[in-house]
DNA sequence: CTTGGAAAGTCAACAAGGCTGACATAAAAT
DNA sequence: ATTTTATGTCAGCCTTGTTGACTTTCCAAG
């Protein structure tokens, strides 16, 4: 690996702070990204969706009946950006949206069968890469990963992750 | 951290290889790439470049004489996409290219003063999340998430990646 | 009950940054 | 001499983001 040597007087060396391993992290991130992305676009490009489509069946699958609005905090786009993606999901029967029984402006969002379906397909496809990088790493390094990943994010971001990752699911 | 816990009998779970596991692991890769690009997009949004100048110039500066080719191939873009970004770079005085002497076909890419300057100042802003991110989570946990993330990626990419990872640089 | 404002949707226009296809030039390789 | 490679460029298209303006619906406070 390269790294390890530590300084004159070894012990708690904070030659991982340099700035030669932090460009090293920045292009892991780059090309990791790439790789994480790759099999859901392989897949989408064959149908008529994009990315920002499996953005948004993804999020409706983890919370089904999820409004509009939480939708676009989380996805971090404008209403208009989101709605024409929404909006050809439902034409073409993945995505249903409900009126709101308490607040009738809210519009709720569930996948149909259809759409479980193609999130289903597309996340299987994700998670296999995944589970193959967890499975080659191991449980310390991924416990790890999650940690830096953490402390990445948008404080705003991070609460959006933690509230889902510390609920039941 | 809600982990932990094993099985029955305790050591080497396979817990960590859950869908659900692996669910957290994806949108943590969605949420931490937005922190990733938050930095420097903030930065380009005020001058007129994107993304992709970012990109370009991050890879000239990594590999000053690269060739378009090389350029190419990192990046995974087609000429035409790259070529865009490239143009105004040159025009504007940033990136430097030329002719080469042994194949005078290829044009070796450099950074001029003021293209190192804006370099430096979007990795600078990159590096500090990165730095705080690394300092957060310890040095441990930065070797798991560079063992996920170098998994993770495509073996094309994975080569591109150790190749400087390995070199002096 | 009226009105203010929030939630949602829609239309239009635009930009960045991907893509393909076609074509031009120069130089290397065969 | 011919073919292949490296690069650049023009034109056109798509996805996905943006802003701004405007409407409809409907809750809630005055």
């Amino acid at each position: 690996m390269a790294e390890g040597g530590a300084g004159p007087g070894g012990g708690e060396s904070l030659l991982f702070l340099t700035d030669e391993q932090l460009r090293k992290g920045i292009e892991a991130m780059f090309f990791a990204y790439r790789g994480f992305t790759a099999d859901p676009d392989r897949i989408l490009e064959s149908k008529e969706y994009g990315r920002a489509h499996h953005r948004a069946l993804h999020f409706i699958h983890r919370s089904p009946g999820t409004t509009v609005n939480n939708l676009l905090s989380i996805l971090g786009v404008t209403k208009q950006s989101l709605n024409r993606v929404l909006r050809t999901l439902i034409e073409d029967g993945l995505v249903e949206s409900r009126v709101g029984r308490k607040d009738k402006r809210e519009r709720h969002l569930f996948l149909t069968t259809t759409g479980d379906a193609l999130e289903r397909e597309l996340s299987e496809a994700q998670r296999g890469r995944m589970r193959a990088a967890y499975r080659a790493a191991g449980p310390q390094a991924v416990a790890g990963f999650r940690q830096v990943l953490e402390a990445m994010m948008e404080p705003e971001m991070r609460r959006q992750y933690q509230t889902l990752r510390d609920a039941g699911l």
